[in-house]
DNA sequence: GACCAGAGTTGATCTGAATCAATGCCCGAA
DNA sequence: TTCGGGCATTGATTCAGATCAACTCTGGTC
């Protein structure tokens, strides 16, 4: 169980948990969720309601906070950070089944096991909800419970998305998809596409080697379509060409 | 736009739209709706205003009823049959992304466009709701958006599986995971599996093409796992071989 | 700076499934 | 009964991406 400390920035202290090998105090993290993730669909008594039942926690990169077919005892919401959703074969082959960023509901599971393990990318920040909590809030706030819907419904495109890549695109058309995605993600017109993943789950998120995604993009930069930065980060040098290619028309 | 017609076993009579090429009557299935969807979660007054929106449909084999990236004006329920769920590239390739069965509700995209294509395997009833008059039902019965949340938490988790087999499992396992899936689905302990797709269904769900399936079905027969009977229906002989080479222990 | 470990790139070779091709099996129509 | 067309099976060959292997780059530590 994790350490619990207060928070100094609330008028009323709120618990603070903290996850993984440094334990260095963190603020508390209601008003990210306040900003982020719940004001848009429920009111003030609301968050002061889910506020009341959340943990914050800070997960450290590399930690895995959700382990595949563990008990499904809690809910998440992430207020910062990114994190990698994976199922896994016994032999250790590996499908990362998505990426989940600021504002994502995670542990929807109908199960009492989850279905799938959750590890941080970087750093997150998240709140910590027990699921009989949650089931509670969900009565109470109908309103939680259609914002929740839309995002299943969000990411239930985007499977049917992924499943159409794994099932019947090439390498290249795959890794274009792939950075055409990512730069959506990331709302920034200016064709960076930030990368906070290594090559290995990108190719674990693609149902590629690790060889076949680093040839495929230095197929993509000799070709002129994209340009690689240092430090994970790269740039989209030909968009109308990179997405003839992600759909299939080349 | 179908034919309407009234229906013979409500004291009320009701619309009824028939789809397709031969155009015979039908039942009105608002008792079907009732048995088999929506009862368990809404009480009757609620099924009462369910059926008074929807007007039934009768679907023929082959016929595709949602288009892809067609306006998202319906929202449906399956009452019987089996339809499939696709998604396709420019050039023809196609991947089928789920199987619906009865009870099943289809066209919860947030996008006003659908993101999928849906066609009747065998002879469909459904049931069609606009999707205005859907927001207003929910508004209405939040028992009913609990009841989606519930559906689209299985179909991700459905998902994530898929993710898994069409990334990393080899042809065999793909096979024989799908066998297992469909006994599950089928519902009937004695290892009988109704087939009621075409070898070209299974490939497009599978991400392998039509030869490949049917070689692994051979290779399956011949190793005494599974025995192949005529229309369409395969009999699971030794399930616990199956079931391993499925989660990829052997 | 020197060292090291993990991440990434590139080349050579292999292989599982795709592709190309031929044949068999139904089943409905004439 | 024969014919024809769609579906399924089986065989021969090809190829995209995996595997195996060598090497480079990067960033952190001493």
């Amino acid at each position: 169980m994790p350490d619990q400390t207060t928070c100094q920035f609330e008028a009323r202290p709120r618990r603070i948990a903290l996850a993984g090998a440094h334990r260095s105090p963190e603020y508390c993290l209601t008003c990210g969720v306040r900003a982020r993730s719940v004001c848009s669909v429920v009111d003030d008594a609301d968050i002061a309601r889910l506020a009341e039942t959340a943990v914050e926690t800070l997960v450290l990169p590399g930690r895995c906070f959700i382990e595949e077919g563990g008990p499904a005892t809690d809910f998440f919401n992430i207020t910062s950070g990114t994190v990698k959703l994976f199922k896994a074969l016994p032999d250790g082959r590996r499908q990362i089944t998505g990426f989940a960023g600021t504002g994502h509901f995670l542990g929807l599971a109908v199960s009492d096991h989850y279905a799938f393990g959750a590890e941080a990318l970087d750093t997150v920040r998240l709140c910590r909800f027990s699921r009989a909590r949650m089931r509670h809030l969900l009565d109470d706030f109908p309103r939680m419970e259609r914002r929740l819907l839309e995002e299943a419904s969000n990411e239930l495109v985007a499977a049917q998305n992924q499943m159409l890549l794994l099932g019947r695109k090439t390498a290249r058309e795959r890794v274009a998809s792939f950075l055409l995605d990512r730069m959506q993600d990331a709302l920034d017109p200016t064709g960076v596409v930030p990368l906070p993943m290594t090559r290995a789950d990108i190719a674990d998120y693609l149902g590629l080697t690790i060889e076949t995604v680093s040839r495929t993009l230095s197929w993509l930069r000799r070709e002129g379509m994209i340009a690689i930065g240092k430090g994970h980060a790269i740039h989209i040098a030909a968009m109308p060409r990179l997405e003839a290619l992600a759909s299939g028309d080349a």
